[in-house]
DNA sequence: CGGTTTCGACAACCACGTTGACGATTCTAG
DNA sequence: CTAGAATCGTCAACGTGGTTGTCGAAACCG
């Protein structure tokens, strides 16, 4: 019977912890730069859509979740303005979602708060250990691209 | 203007990644121990429970949440059988939540397939980088002890 | 050309969270 | 001791993010 110190259902909490602690100062900062309404599965999908644009059906796919699930998504974010959808031309059944200014506004701020909150990281434990951090976990987590199924784990 | 090699938003996906790894292949794991249904949200519940019991609104507190999501979570739980209610004899409006047999069994698989799973990752990793990371993560998240607010974090 | 697939939308539903309100009970001051 | 305040559990209404199933329209392909 395996009893380590610490005990094993503290790395999850860690792990969570950590994850929260970051996502939530995104989104205390990202309030702060005019974005007060976006939402962590906002920020997710603004990502898998990138400033290319996708369709409905791809952006479900890259986030792991229904293409109806994604619609409703691309919706709120469509009320917020955050997206904006277009024909496309080379397929009538498609509609093109595109980023909207705010819309990518949104995301270079995130990846600027992001290289900020690294280095609050890095200036608490010193980089070596940020560093080793990140490369033990891209070691024992299964390979998974930015479109990594983030939404409806908990249900 | 921050340029960090890597760039700042792959840290809080390896933490998420490395927290869900760890979520799945537990519940993977309790599916195959006679607890398929349970899902992450109940085994937080079941934990901020113990062994002791506690009221609603107790967990409610425990959890971040408030003491009506808590009592919906005991419903649903008590529907699955690993709680049950009984009046507090100290207190008519009380009723106090205790863990079923199956709900301690639960808890208890639940401790040693984390073990495991650690286990897991020191054999991958190697002892050292393992309590590396979870003393960076340690220095880094905001002091919280177990019953840190999981629940609803996404919405 | 016709069968199959894909796209986006609609409906119904579920899980999990929120506020607000409520009677019942307990705690606490005066 | 009793009146007011706080707490407990529950009910109702709602929001959000997910699911499945269905559907017509359009595209793909043998």
């Amino acid at each position: 019977m395996p009893n380590p110190d610490p005990p094993g259902f503290e790395l999850p909490l860690l792990l969570f912890a950590g994850f929260r602690t970051l996502i939530d100062s995104l989104h205390a900062e990202l309030a702060t730069r005019g974005h007060p309404d976006v939402r962590p599965v906002h920020g997710f999908a603004l990502q898998a859509i990138g400033p290319d644009g996708a369709s409905a059906s791809e952006i479900g796919r890259r986030l792991g979740v229904s293409k109806q699930a994604a619609g409703k998504t691309v919706d709120r974010l469509a009320t917020l303005g955050y997206v904006e959808r277009a024909d496309d031309p080379a397929d009538a059944r498609r509609k093109l979602i595109r980023l909207t200014p705010l819309g990518l506004d949104m995301l270079i701020q995130s990846a600027e708060i992001f290289d900020q909150l690294r280095a609050r990281w890095v200036a608490e434990l010193g980089a070596p250990l940020v560093a080793a951090l990140e490369s033990s976990l891209r070691r024992v987590v299964p390979a998974a691209g930015f479109p990594v199924d983030v939404p409806g784990w908990f249900g």
